[in-house]
DNA sequence: ATAAGTCGGTTGTTTTTACAACAGAAACGG
DNA sequence: CCGTTTCTGTTGTAAAAACAACCGACTTAT
């Protein structure tokens, strides 16, 4: 378990911890290992979940099927990365898509109470993982929010101004770089590039912005 | 202050404990009351957050302006309703939305740092409260993903296949009710209602699923 | 230097959606 | 029971988006 430690290191829920800090974490924690051959199930829909899971090693996919059997990925996981934490808390209801090792993976399971049930002070840690945890899926929270806000826009045009202006708003300048090509905006705002691209030069014509590559202006 | 327990009651945050115990941890959570007069702002855009607010009385419209000016509201909040928790941890930059008192209203701020770095033993209850909380925005996480994956379809069909095929899993049965009559779907969605209708309509006549009203059975 | 690949813009066609308007069925209140 | 309101489905039209195909500018590797 120790040889993983430098990726626990890596996570949000360890950052900020040391080395030793970890090792003496894990027993508190009762952090488990699970290897898991590529192409079987991590997860799958319907299991109920009370651990939070850290991919050590490998490559996941978070997919779906529709009732008629259609499939697709909805997440990639890449080591390092924390997932399943929304579905840990005890009335979360059963997990609604699957999770595949695409790779021979290896992830680790924190057990959700041990982690929010503050120990004795016997690891000084304990409580900067619980902050930890709390701003991740805080973080989470508010770019699954902010994205929701774009995606409910009826329109393509409705969907690139209310991003570009919350763009605008965090840079606090009308002047600003996003840190997408034209391909990765359109599959943010789950759009059509073309089509994407055809309104963003219709908005600049109608003198809305002005745009180089990925520099936007907004007059 | 105390004469709002009953609504601190109904939160989630204080969900399973009693009146004396929230009492004594109003102290410890060092909260604060604030009454705003209606029209008046409680957060504005660009403003930064520690605290987590619940509403004790009134009403509140969380909303948004674009760069241009147009207005929209995201949410409305009526008491004992919490907001702010996503923008309260540390590196949240600034708010991106307005929170506007539509009634004079009174609301509680607790300071996030207060609520997380559990104190001594001596309100036996803080613990829950940082349960809770963690419950809470993983709850609202559980549904900003799931709201998202459906509205991620390019089509109306796409996104009812992937909202029904959800419905059908968490009710473990492909014949099941939902909770919204067609323009609270097509509202949720974020799609026409007729347009929808139709939509529905077509797939019933190919033999995908029936339905009576808010009943649904997929085939 | 050239060939291959990436990126962004453009165009035309087809599909899908929004919108508006209406009609029948069900629910409701007096 | 009747009139009113709400809900749902239907239709036609206009608007918008998806899709496919192509072009030129630029980058990169050999």
């Amino acid at each position: 378990m120790n040889q993983y430690i430098p990726i626990l290191q890596e996570t949000q829920l360890f950052e900020g911890c040391g080395k030793e800090d970890i090792e003496a974490m894990l027993g508190c924690l009762q952090a488990r290992l699970r290897t898991y051959k590529k192409g079987s199930f991590v997860l799958r829909q319907g299991e109920r979940l009370d651990k939070i899971m850290v991919l050590a090693e490998g490559k996941l996919h978070i997919q779906r099927d529709d009732h008629w059997g259609n499939r697709s990925i909805i997440n990639i996981i890449t080591p390092a990365e924390m997932f399943g934490e929304a579905f840990a808390a005890p009335d979360s209801g059963a997990l609604l898509n699957d999770v595949l090792a695409v790779e021979d993976s290896v992830v680790f399971l924190f057990d959700l109470n041990r982690i929010i049930t503050v120990c004795s002070s016997a690891c000084r840690f304990h409580s900067m993982v619980v902050q930890n945890l709390f701003f991740a899926i805080s973080e989470k929270n508010r770019k699954l929010v902010q994205k929701l806000g774009y995606m409910s826009e009826r329109t393509t045009r409705g969907k690139l101004i209310a991003y570009l202006s919350d763009e605008a708003k965090r840079k606090n300048s009308s002047a600003f770089s996003i840190p997408f090509n034209r391909q990765q905006l359109a599959d943010y705002l789950s759009v059509d590039r073309s089509a994407m691209s055809s309104e963003l030069c219709r908005m600049r014509d109608e003198g809305l912005l002005r745009f180089d590559r990925n520099r936007f202006e907004l007059l």
